[in-house]
This record gives structure tokens, sequence and C-alpha cells, in this order.
RNA sequence: GUGUCCGUAGCUCAGCUGGAUAGAGCAACGGCCUUCUAAGCCGUGGGUCGGGGGUUCGAAUCCCUUCGGGCACACCA
């Protein structure tokens, strides 16, 4: 479905055209003085020099040939030479009509279907989530839905750090704490027990523990490297353990992503790509590709152009273990292999752009992607305290994700309980969920993932303002009214949306038009911000309307049909809106 | 040092491919609830868009320079 600007774009062109104009010069933006009309076109200023005309001379031709077109209402010249245009409420309406019968209210569809893996999240097992977890999964996940609405099929992978010294760290850890267990027993032939020995919080104590003794001890380190050792080998009560950690935490991951709204459909992990790593670097030797540098295996992935030196991509350290790149590189193998992906995104912490512009090279280079393959970087900033720096508890620690929900639960719950003294604990539980979830959410999402923000609990509980409650709040007025009118015996459905009868009416009404750009271009630069931005405008426009206009004591019945036809139009872009960002209204709040 | 991102109202931030008086939210001040949820709406005050050059009919936006800050710079992830 073409976009109104496309549509006025196209209709002002041929006025050009029609006046002997460059019909390009016709392009139509949205007004930045909406106290002088809708739209703008600012074609006859730049088209002045090259056709040696004053700018006003080339408008007021445009604008006669625009004067009887039943699109707009008004096109005039004006100053220098603007083209200022109000289109008919007609024409408003009828674009919503026609925007409702498209699959996704008028996304532009891609033609085949294209396929993206989205890498996001990115949990250690053993370690329970922290604030610094928050970004890439409240990110990530909205990014997937976003390109699953805009017509994708979208993978998301949490990509579990579930391999390496950290593993054999909490074995030996484990080892210490209960050395009577049959894994610790080499000559234990039996099979190994299906319950974990140990609980999800012993986990997270042990590895703390075993990672701060691993630095002053170095017997117990080298215990630590020599388990890693085993286990990567193979070594079968390790790997019997290891399994334990790995669905033990897991369990305990899928518990805290859920209650933040956010599912993957992989749960692989580093652990994953590891057979495939002998085999990729063979092929990088075998290929050239890769050559010995101080002790090193690299790939050189330098470019003439660069302004800086960037360094090799390394594949193996020179003690000839693997490491991060070396784990990253043979997934995108497997990735390339298993799904041929039209794409992979990264949603990572930024300060590892460059570690991943080495990576990305280093898979073009070698082929382990083909040339087409999109490999995309999206960078998030680090969560700031009211302070400025990274986001700590007020004693000064990491703060666990799980308690920072809490928090923000609670304080939530107080207020919902307040303003509905007649609620189940039940329901007002479940609504302060969902509105802590839009507030942490909202909040992370609208600022552009690449910048650092501030993560104020005050500034977030306090739901005034440009906040996720704020976009509720007016939902949730949306759905009281609707339940109203269908008790008084209305339908919703069969409610008629008429032309626009007020300039908060009609302003709405514009608004919802552009709802398809907003997702396109939050889909193309993978900016759930951009969501964000426009279901508040949405929102500012709706609630506008809202107070000027009676609308179920409206006795016309014409005009009480449009209005309800347009809230439920508004709740419903409400509704995808906040679903892309990853999060759900209550009934009330 | 090199590279990179950023510097917009007291605070937190928008500002898409340069366009007419630079916008929100918070904070401050003043209005609006016997009527659809006041977590709301309406209004007022507040900005040399870090500084300086340049390109352009026109610059917060593009180029150069300078100051200030964040971050990254091969055997961590």
């Amino acid at each position: 479905m073409d976009k109104v600007l496309e549509i006025i774009s196209k209709e002002v062109g041929d006025a050009f055209e029609k006046a002997g104009y460059d019909r390009e010069l016709g392009r139509v933006t949205i007004s930045n003085r909406p106290d002088l009309c809708e739209y703008q076109c600012n074609g006859a200023m730049a088209g002045a020099k090259k056709y040696g005309k004053a700018p006003f001379m080339i408008a007021d031709d445009v604008a006669a040939n625009l004067a009887n077109n039943e699109m707009f209402e008004k096109v005039e010249s004006v100053k220098p030479g603007f083209l200022n245009i109000i289109v008919s409420g007609d024409f408003a309406r009828s674009y919503i009509v026609k925007m409702l019968h498209e699959k996704h209210m008028g996304v532009t569809m891609p033609g085949h279907e294209p396929t993206y893996i989205i890498d996001y999240g990115g949990p250690n097992v053993a370690k329970p989530l922290h604030v610094g977890h928050l970004r890439s999964a409240v990110i990530g996940e909205s990014i997937k839905r976003i390109l699953r609405y805009a017509g994708n099929k979208v993978i998301g992978d949490v990509h579990l750090g579930d391999w390496g010294l950290q593993m054999g760290l909490v074995i030996t850890g484990l080892k210490e704490r209960k050395p009577d267990l049959c894994y610790f027993d080499p000559d234990y032939t039996g099979a190994y027990p299906k319950e974990a020995p140990f609980t999800v919080s012993e986990l997270e104590e042990i590895y703390p523990a075993a990672s701060k003794k691993s630095k002053e001890d170095e017997a117990f380190k080298a215990e630590a490297m020599e388990a890693t050792k085993l286990l990567q080998d193979g070594y079968k009560p390790y790997r019997a353990l290891w399994h334990h950690i790995l669905n033990v935490s897991v369990e305990d991951l899928k518990k805290n992503y859920n209650k933040l709204g956010v599912t993957f459909d992989l749960w692989k992990g580093e652990s994953d790509a590891h057979v495939a790593i002998p085999d990729m670097v063979e092929y990088m030797r075998a290929k050239g590709y890769a050559h010995e540098s101080q002790g090193a295996l690299v790939v050189d992935v330098a470019e003439e152009t660069d302004t800086k030196e960037i360094p090799p991509c390394m594949i193996l350290k020179s003690d000839g273990a693997s490491l991060y790149n070396t784990t990253d590189l043979a997934t995108i193998r497997q990735r390339m292999d298993e799904v041929h992906p039209e794409g992979i995104i990264y949603v990572v912490d930024k300060r590892q752009e460059l570690y991943f512009t080495q990576v990305f090279r280093c898979a073009r280079k070698t082929k382990l992607v083909m040339p087409e393959t999109e490999l995309h970087f999206v960078g998030f900033g680090t969560m700031n305290g009211k302070d400025g720096k990274p986001f700590k508890t007020r004693e000064g620690g990491v703060m666990r994700l799980e308690n920072l929900i809490a928090e923000i639960d609670e304080k939530m719950l107080g207020r919902i309980k307040e303003g509905n003294p007649d609620i189940s604990d039940e329901e007002a539980k479940d609504t302060a969920h969902k509105v802590a979830v839009s507030a942490i959410k909202y909040g992370d999402l609208s600022n552009q993932p690449s910048k650092d923000y501030i993560f104020d609990i005050d500034k977030f509980t306090s739901f005034e303002g440009d906040t996720g409650p704020y976009i509720l709040y007016t939902m949730v007025r949306i759905k009281s009214i609707l339940k109203k009118y269908e008790n008084e015996g209305g339908n919703v459905k069969e409610a008629k949306l008429g032309n626009p009868d007020s300039d908060a009416m009609k302003s709405l009404m514009l608004i919802i038009t552009r709802f398809a750009d907003a997702i396109e271009s939050a889909a193309k630069d993978l900016s759930p911000n951009r969501i964000c931005a426009y279901i508040y405008e949405l929102s500012n426009a709706f609630n506008s309307f809202y107070h000027g206009t009676k609308i179920l004591s409206e006795t016309d019945e014409y005009k009480k049909s449009s209005y309800i036809a347009l809230l439920s139009v508004t709740l419903k872009i409400l509704e995808t809106g906040i679903d892309l960002l990853g999060f759900s209204a209550p009934e009330r709040m």
C-alpha cells in the first residue's frame, strides 16, 4: 500500500510536471509548522536555480494546478516558495479505511520471507541475570518482533555463555564443596543421577566464590583449567555435571526472561559451536586465509579504506586454544549451513564494535558467509544510574535483574491498589507487573539503542509523561469506553469511521495514517525507539481528542459511531505498537 | 597517541534524507474533575543547538578546525 506521503507526492509531482517542471521536485514531507499546514513541499525552492525563476513563481504555478484537486482541502503557495498542503478529511478517512483492510495495516511486505537470526541475551550459565543483561534482552526482543511484523522470518537465539573456564570453575568449586559426589569419583562406573546435585541458588553462590578463589589460589586455578579441558575433551562425569549446570541454569533463565516477556527460539550456546571449530580452523588454514603471527593464528582483515589500523582477527591463541572469535566464527558457519539466513543480527554492548568488525570481515573474507549476507551489529550503550555511572544497587553492587523487577513490581502494586480498591489481589499483581514491564521496557527502548541512558527508577515509576505507563493508561481509557459502549448495546466492529469533525480528530487520524511508516522505519534501522516516538505521539493526539470530545454521550449516532471506530483503530495501533516493543496492556489500572 | 561516538532548555532526551518561529518529558508557575479513568488535558516562563570558520537562497543537521566528555584499540568475553 502506498504511503500517504507517496500518494501526495505523486499528486504534487504531477502538478510540477504539468507546469513544466521536474516531477521529482514534488516530494512532500510532513509539515514542520503544524500551525500552518499538514504537509509541505519545498521543491519550488530547490528548483528555482534550475529554472531561473523565483521560487514563489514556481510554487504559484504548482498550487494553481492543484487548486481543484479533491484530495486537498487547501494548497497554498507561501512566501519564499513553500507549498503548504492541507488534505481533505475524506482523504484521511478513506486512507484509514483502506489501511484496515491491508495486511499488517499497510506495512509493505517483502516478496518472499527473508530469514534472519538474531543473537541477543547472551547470559552466562551459572550466573544470575543482572541489569547488564537487560538491554540486550529488551532491545533484541523488540527488534525480533518488529522484523517479524515487517514480514521476515526471525529466529531468536539466546547464545548462552556455557563454555570455557567459567564451567571449569564451577565444577572445581563444586568439587571442593561436595567432594563425595559420584562425579568426582574416578572409579565410579554407574549411571549418573538425573537430579542435579545443587540448586540454582547454590550454583549462583559457587561461581563467584570459585572465580574469586582462582584469582588468589594458583593451584585452584590450575585445577579449574584442568577441569575445563577435561570437560571440553568429553570427560563423561564432567559432561554429566555440565548438563546439570546447564539445565538448572536455563530453567532459571527462562523463568526470568519470561517475566520480561522475552522468549527465544533457540537456546544454543558457545558449546554448540565447539564441535565445529577444528574443521573450521583447518579450512581457514587450507584455503590460506589464516596465517601465523606472533605465535597465534590470525586472519588479516585490514582494508585500504580504513581510517585506522584494524588488527587481524585472531583464530587461535598462541597456545593453540580457541577464543571468543573462534566460537563466534564457528557459530556463523553453523548458522549458514543449517539455516541459510539472509542475515544475522547481534545485539550486544557497543564496546564490542571493533571486535565485531573484525569478525564480520573475517567471515566475509573466509567466505563463511555469502557476499550478500547481511551482518548487523546493533551495539547498545550502558545503562547508567542517576549519577551517570553504570547502574548499581544502593550498596554499590551489581543489581540482579530479578530484584530490579521485583522492586518496580512492588511500587506499581501499591499504586494499583490505591487507585482500584475493589480489585482482586490476583488482578492487581498481574496489572502491576504489566505496568512495571512497560515502564522498564519503554524507558529503555525510547532511547536510541546506541546511546548510554540513565535508568532512573523514580522517573520510570512516576508514570508521568513520556513513559510506558502513559501509553498503557491511554489504552486502558479507550478499552473502558469501548466496553461501556458495548454494554450499552453498541457494536464496536460495526462502527463506521466518518470524516473528521474537529482539528483534534483530524490530527489523530493523520497520525494513524503514518503507522506503516513508523514500523518500516523501525525495521529498516533496527530502531525500536521509532515506535516509541510514534505511539507516544499517537497517545498524545488521542488524549487531546478525548478531552475535547464527548463520546458516549454524543447524541448524533453517526458521529458517535465514527468516534467509536476511531477509538478502535487507535487502540489496535497502540496494541500492535506495544506488542512490538514487547509488553502488553491490562484491562484497567 | 590513533580511531570512534557524543556535546541541543536547570535535568533527561527527540529532531528521519539541510528548509519557515529548534521540539517533548521532568522540574517551576497558572488553569481544568457533580459528566467516558486527573497515571490525564490546556496554558506560561526557560535554549548564543559546546566555540570558531566554511558550503548553501537556507545549517542543530553537510565540510574543516578547536575545546570538553564517553568508549575501543590482537592472545578477556
